[in-house]
RNA sequence: GGGCGCGUAGCUCAGCGGUAGAGCACUGUCUUGACAUGGCAGGGGUCACAGGUUCAAUCCCUGUCGCGCCCA
């Protein structure tokens, strides 16, 4: 006998183990099943489970259920990032509460003795790091119920990738499509490296505009006037640029002005890029510092002076006083000395984005490095045609758009970048910098050798490679590449990637650019998008805000199948944002212990399955019905299921399992199962456990554990095996006369509950039925289930009358009026607003439909079966509403 | 500035040409041999606003206003 409630926590620490040790999520190259393949969006190794993974995964791990179920080789391949730039983040922050730095250059700045790590020393203490907190988010993704086949788990840093990484890295070399270049990059002055133009997030700052004025050459009192947000960049400046139609600097282009300050002498230049419009309408120009003014420089060959070292630091090529300024001091000062010099027209408080490091929480620095590039532009081209010609699917569609939208107006990927933890670039330099990229030093040795003619020192590059760069691999890397594995030639391209809005062209759009040049073929099918999980407010998840929701908390305290129920009905939101209200989750558990208490009923009255039972041989219309009703909400949620609409799965689980078995089906057969032995009672008996059996398996793939564990206690599991390698139901054919009949049925047992709680009969109190006008086949459905009504609208005896007693409670429904004489008097006023109440609801229906069809246009121009529709509600509401009117005059005779 | 999405019950959201729905909250009632993490019944909505298309618009189109996201 089940226990009266759900214990998660115990079952789900069970079952987990019972699964993975027994092999079911293994997926096998070897079967002759259809593959269905999943990449999980490799979760930071060193991190830990938050809503979005929640979700993320939860996705998943539905669809992945349900194609096995579906008789698929399902493959959800798992595996975690190295997260170079985050990971190192962590472990640095570590080390610093030892008081242990890294040796990089400016590192003994503050503190002489400070104890530093050398390159290997650091690398050490990260992979000390992953040891030890590596294993968190894949147990986190265990509890979840996660059904990754953890026997190819990967990890972007081991051989196998890494290797992939190499090849990948010296193959778009050597196909020019990877190449070095010196231009300005985002610098990130806290994490001392570049970073990509995606890495960067553009925050609303308040601050200030300054008008500085620039005396012109040779003209002691004529100033330009140029805006700007960073004054401190004027130490860089090399030109001003002025519209060419501009009449109020136009007689200036040509001329120079001098730099305050610095007394470099500029040069004045026509371009567009000045808005008359805007500031004062010049704009003074940073070649080395901003990006605009680096195009502008280009166009019109202006140096570009790089004025700070790359801690954002004023450098050597400033004036003696400002050196060594961090960027705002130097800020400050400069201000303050054009102010003293007049040469500060105005200051105008001033809102603008500002690019800061996603990482290092600091504006970002237009830097001009050497960096190495990827050719996204021609990379983008194979993703480009893919998305158009449909080999690769969008859900939902717009997604496309966004994709080309990106893709088409792409920029060069910069894939280095000046950390210790990741895959370090495989070039080497010669001692005249030449460069020798190769996948090993011997390699890079004997190209060197080849090149020079004799030995020379090679100097490996330090740099390592965007974390996105092995990511990119990922769909195929993990199934083997470079190696013609098994795995590659089954489940490759894979079948969907899920994942959120916020990494499309992180990661989506370089796993496509990687998979299409490397692989020939897109990487995946279908790209199915959500949300980001918000708090209920709408509000970004943040350790400062406080608002974080932890998945781990919700599934301590409701269970993972609750926390996954949710998950999956959030799932559909068009918006970007999916709010979670964690009464939803309180909701989704009592979901499951709904489903609990039903099959403990089950249990107690006997519900078991005989051998070769066979539910088309069904005879009682209840059965039927059920029967059809199940077959019904397989069609809904498979369908669902296929095209991506998981939260249409879960709503139609929700109301098949509470509203129908629960609510009807259950309640209905209760005398069944309660009265005498029979052919009745053994056949409901066997419907009750076969459409449990069923029920158990639709739900599985969303709630997993409570299913596999009901399974278990049905009695299923002895024969068949665990749940989870259990064939999809099959759906049956429905009844149209079962699904007419019990149509009716409820509706009565509805309209006679409605009638009582409003003339407030006391729920316990029994009432005779007498029922006038009925036809044969309403006598013949209130013999068939006399009992149930009786039971569920609490009557005592049904019998015909020619007419309605006195003081009776009436209703209709279909072509028959059903009198409750009451004991004591009934509230004659009451029960006549009520039925006046009714009787106008219909009356107005009727009226509505009268002036629809008394329109021409309508009847002329609308489909025919609208037509006949709506003549066929407007002919029951009317008799419905007559039948009413003489039960309402019957109440006063 | 450009692009996109969203404004539906008190709250969180479905629905997206022809009867406005769910969960939570609320009101009344019921300890009925599965379940009070429950049953039964009920109240609550000019589907943001204004035009247009259509026989018919919450749904399609245009504009306005609010909110959010992405790209500059």
């Amino acid at each position: 006998m089940l226990d009266k409630n759900y214990d998660p926590k115990e079952i789900e620490a069970r079952r987990y183990p019972e699964w993975e040790s027994a092999g079911a999520f293994r997926a096998d190259p070897g079967s002759a099943k259809p593959p269905y393949c999943i990449v999980i969006p490799p979760p930071n190794v060193t991190g830990s489970l938050h809503m979005g993974h929640a979700l993320d995964n939860t996705l998943q791990d539905v669809l992945i259920r349900w194609r096995r179920m579906k008789g698929d080789d399902a493959l959800w391949q798992p595996g975690t990032d190295h997260a170079g730039i985050a990971t190192q983040m962590v472990v640095v922050r570590n080390l610093e509460q030892e008081g242990i730095g890294l040796a990089v250059e400016g590192a003994g700045k503050t503190d002489a003795n400070k104890k530093l790590l050398t390159r290997e020393e650091f690398l050490e203490k990260v992979w000390e790091w992953k040891a030890f907190s590596g294993g968190t988010i894949t147990g986190q993704l265990r509890r979840l119920g996660a059904s990754c086949d953890w026997s190819r788990e990967r990890f972007t840093m081991d051989e196998g990738l890494s290797k992939a990484v190499l090849k990948v890295f010296v193959d778009l070399y050597k196909a020019g499509l990877i190449y070095k270049d010196l231009r300005l990059v985002n610098w990130d002055p806290k994490m001392l490296t570049a970073i990509s133009d995606l890495e960067v997030e553009s925050r609303e700052v308040k601050g200030s505009l300054w008008y500085f004025k620039y005396p012109i050459e040779g003209a002691s009192d004529e100033f330009i006037v140029v805006a700007t947000t960073r004054p401190e960049t004027m130490l860089g400046d090399t030109g001003i640029a002025v519209h060419p139609d501009d009449p109020k600097w136009k007689h200036l282009i040509g001329k120079h002005a001098v730099l305050p300050l610095v007394g470099r002498r500029i040069r004045i230049v026509a371009d567009e890029y000045s808005d008359p419009e805007k500031g004062s309408g010049a704009v003074k120009i940073t070649p080395a510092h901003d990006f605009n003014d680096f195009e502008v420089g280009r166009r019109h060959d202006l140096e570009a002076i790089n004025i700070f070292d790359k801690f954002a630091c004023v450098n050597d090529s400033a004036p003696e006083k400002y050196r060594g300024l961090d960027r705002f001091d130097a800020r400050k000062k400069i201000v303050a000395e054009m102010e003293e010099l007049g040469l500060v027209e105005k200051i105008e408080p001033h809102t603008h984005a500002v690019p800061y490091g996603d990482r290092g929480g600091v504006p970002v620095e237009p830097y001009l490095t050497e960096q190495w590039y990827a050719d996204a532009k021609k990379l983008a081209q194979g993703p480009i045609e893919a998305a158009r010609d449909g080999r690769v699917k969008f859900v939902p569609e717009r997604g496309r758009d966004e994709f080309f939208r990106w893709m088409e107006n792409i920029q060069p990927w910069c894939v280095s970048r000046q950390l210790w933890w990741g895959h370090q670039i495989p070039a080497w330099y010669g001692p005249d910098k030449k460069v020798f990229v190769e996948l090993t030093e011997e390699e890079a040795n004997a190209a060197a050798l080849k090149h020079y003619g004799k030995e020379v020192a090679l100097e490996r590059d330090p740099d390592v490679l965007d974390t996105w760069f092995s990511s990119a691999l990922w769909p195929f890397s993990t199934l083997g590449w470079p190696d013609k594995t098994p795995e590659l030639a089954k489940y490759y391209p894979t079948s969907v990637l899920v994942t959120g809005w916020d990494i499309l062209f992180f990661w989506v759009a370089r796993m496509m650019m990687m998979g299409m040049h490397f692989v020939k073929e897109v990487p995946f099918r279908t790209v199915y998008l959500h949300g980001l999980v918000t708090d209920e407010k709408g509000q970004k998840m943040s350790k400062s805000k406080g608002n974080v929701i932890d998945p781990l908390e919700l599934i301590d305290k409701y269970g993972a199948d609750a926390l996954r129920f949710t998950m999956t009905s959030l799932a559909a939101s068009q918006a970007g944002r999916l709010r979670l209200a964690p009464a939803r989750v309180e909701g989704s558990r009592n979901f499951a212990t709904k489903l609990w208490n039903a099959t403990r009923y089950a249990e107690m009255n006997g519900a078991a399955l005989p051998k070769g039972f066979d539910p088309a041989g069904a005879k009682l219309t209840v059965n039927k019905w059920m029967l059809g009703e199940l077959a019904r909400a397989n069609a809904t949620i498979d369908r669902a299921l296929a095209d991506f609409r998981l939260n249409e799965a879960s709503s139609a689980l929700y109301e098949f399992i509470w509203g129908i078995v629960c609510d009807w089906y259950v309640e209905l057969t209760k005398p069944i199962l309660q009265g005498a032995d029979g052919p009745d009672k053994d056949e409901t008996r066997a419907v009750t456990a076969f459409v449990l059996r069923e029920t158990v398996k639709l739900l599985h793939p969303v709630m997993p554990f409570i299913t596999e564990e009901l399974w278990d206690k049905l009695g299923h599991r002895a024969e068949h095996g665990a749940l989870i390698g259990q064939p999809w139901p099959l759906p049956a054919a429905l009844d149209p006369a079962a699904d007419a009949e019990m149509g009716w049925l409820v509706k009565l047992i509805s309209e006679i509950r409605s009638a009582r709680a409003e003339l407030n009969v006391p729920a316990g109190a029994k009432l005779k039925m007498l029922v006038v006008g009925g036809d044969g086949t309403t006598a013949k459905r209130l013999g068939t289930h006399r009992a149930a009504i009786e039971r569920l609208a609490r009557i005592d005896g049904i019998e015909a009358a020619p007419a309605a007693p006195k003081g009776a409670l009436q209703i209709v429904v279909g072509e028959a009026t059903y009198a409750l004489p009451v004991t004591d008097v009934i509230d004659l006023k009451a029960e006549g607003a009520r039925l006046q109440k009714e009787i106008k609801k219909l009356a107005d229906e009727v009226g509505k439909i009268d002036a629809k069809l008394g329109n021409a246009a309508f009847v002329s121009r609308a489909p025919e079966e609208v037509v006949e529709e709506q003549r066929e509600r407007r002919n029951q509401a009317d008799q419905t509403r007559a039948r009413l009117s003489t039960a309402l005059e019957r109440l006063g005779a």
